[in-house]
RNA sequence: GGUGGCGUAGCCAAGCGGUAAGGCGGAGGUCUGCAAAACCUCUAUGCACCGGUUCAAAUCCGGUCGCCACCUCCA
């Protein structure tokens, strides 16, 4: 069964092949480093981040990159936008880049807190200026672009493909008629390579101005710098399509004569409580807000990640409730595994080896197809029911353990689940002595049958944070809380 | 106005022509001193609506209604 993947390009979904066979070079759209990342963004970047930790379920090599937009972009016409990061800039009195390694502090703050793998490189666009003016210096040589002003336009009449991935033709586009007319341009939709703007806080010299890159030329310079002419996958949120993705074809593919993108992957917008975020709504949340609110980062995480990445994930508070009591129910099952390992045999021929395996199978035939991770999903939650029947049955010696505990773990790692579910460290951590008493009393009061004094100690125990549990075998206990 | 996409149970969400996965919530049950955990049973004669194609449609086609996104900084 081959991996397929929807294709924004082609509006099909098709068979991934990598160029290299066994590697994938993938390029992801990443922050904008000028302000705290909302859950949206993290919708996106994990998205590409279980894209990422598939592949390697599937043994392929991934190169990742992520760039970190720290210029900000001013919009075509120039004198109604005004650069977010220069706003903020001057609102807080610092200079541009000291708030863009605030944020991007923050960024990776949050990238190991909600547990994604670390891409190859966070290229910063500030750190590839002359990387870009290389290529439009070229573009210009070549007569795909034009310098007017101390500004230089890509001249999308050059490049006859423009409009192919978006829909967006610029016969289409001119008969929508929103477009306005600038001066400067030969066509209106002609786009920025770079710009000039003497009110603007950053600037590099060049050879038209000392003035800033367009808003599309970093993606191709850096992309193109770490992982060559062509990417296999290039992904994104549904607003990049157009027109940022559509320019970086255009100049991309007029600057190498190749190829640049072969798979391209969006993913589409997060709702919140049904309507799209917006601060004026009131329903905007920052990964952080999310998280002081007392949700753990796994069940954030849980939440992005459950739905399939081109539907639209509406996300409620309701929903990181269902995901922490979901992410209570494996929690316990692998617990339980963890508990009742007692030695690593081979896995076993029997139930259990067959339920591992149709899992596996089942799992890897939903999450092919376009990623699914729905599928994927339900897949697991078979997994743990058929797992823990099997371990109630009593008939589950140290093989079974052993295979179903393997298989689960490579299920959780593709989440990035694995080692977030609080159950190792509850088994691991030191036991305060104060608890290691309550917990001794209580065994006590028990083999009195002195259910009342048993019961009022389980209650102080469970206003410590542990939970205690009771079963044939005697009792156990487990933290809880964030 | 142009472009891309979506409407499946109380909520979230699979389904890609062969007779509705999974999670949460709810009801009942087994086990347990009681709980918890786990397991079992039930919870959509129907997939926005109306037509059409087909032996067969949630799935294909046409239309209607509703919703989202992009076309302007935005994941």
């Amino acid at each position: 069964m081959p991996i397929t993947f929807y294709n924004t390009y082609t509006k099909r979904e098709e068979e991934f092949l990598p160029l290299e066979p066994g590697k994938v070079r993938m390029y992801n759209c990443g922050p904008t480093v000028y302000s705290h990342p909302h859950i949206g963004n993290f919708r996106s970047f994990l998205f590409a981040d279980t894209l990422r930790r598939y592949l390697e379920y599937r043994g392929f090599e991934v190169l990742q990159v992520m760039n970190l937009t720290d210029v900000g972009h001013i919009r075509a016409d120039a004198d109604a936008g005004e650069d977010k990061m220069e706003v903020a800039a001057r609102s807080e009195k610092v200079r541009p880049l000291d708030i863009a390694n605030r944020y991007a502090d923050i960024f990776f703050d949050l990238v190991a807190r909600l547990g994604l793998r670390r891409a190859m490189v966070y290229p910063r666009a500030t750190d590839h200026i002359p990387e870009m003016i290389r290529i439009v210096e070229r573009l210009v040589a070549d007569g795909f672009a034009y310098a007017v002003n101390g500004a230089v336009y890509f001249d999308i009449t050059r490049f006859p493909a423009y409009g192919r991935l978006s829909g967006n033709t610029p016969e289409q586009l001119d008969a929508g008629s929103r477009v306005e007319i600038h001066p400067d341009k030969k066509n209106p939709r002609d786009f920025a390579l770079w710009k000039f703007d003497p009110q603007h806080l950053m600037q590099w010299p060049s050879p038209w101005s000392s003035g800033f890159p367009g808003w599309h030329i970093e993606c191709t310079a850096m992309s193109m710098k770490y992982l060559g002419e062509t990417l296999d996958i290039h992904t994104g949120g549904e607003d990049n399509i157009f027109p940022h993705h559509e320019c970086e074809i255009a100049q991309s593919e007029s600057y190498t004569k190749k190829p640049f993108v072969r798979y391209w992957l969006h993913a589409r917008h997060l709702l919140v409580d049904g309507e799209k975020m917006s601060k004026s709504k009131g329903n905007f949340y920052t990964v952080q807000q999310v998280l002081d609110k007392g949700f753990h980062p796994r069940e954030l995480r849980y939440a992005l990640v459950s739905a399939n990445y081109r539907e639209p994930l509406n996300f409620t508070f309701e929903s990181l409730e269902s995901a922490r009591v979901a992410l209570e129910r494996v929690s316990n099952f692998r617990r339980r595994l963890a508990e009742a390992r007692t030695g690593a045999q081979p896995a076993a021929e029997g139930e259990a080896a067959r339920i591992a395996a149709t899992a596996r199978a089942a799992f890897q035939a939903g999450m092919d197809h376009d990623l699914n991770v729905s599928r994927g999903l339900g897949v697991v939650f078979d997994f743990v029911r058929d797992g823990n029947r099997l371990l109630d049955g009593g008939a589950a010696g140290p093989g079974d353990v052993a295979a179903l505990l393997a298989a689960l773990d490579g299920f959780l790692e593709v989440f990035g689940l694995a080692g977030m579910l609080g159950a190792e460290e509850a088994s691991a951590a030191a036991l305060a002595p104060e608890d290691a008493q309550l917990l001794r009393d209580r065994e006590d009061a028990r083999r009195r049958k002195d259910w009342k004094a048993a019961d009022e100690l389980r209650a102080r125990l469970r206003a410590r944070g542990l939970v205690v549990e009771d079963g044939a075998g005697g009792s156990r206990w487990k933290r809880v809380g964030p």
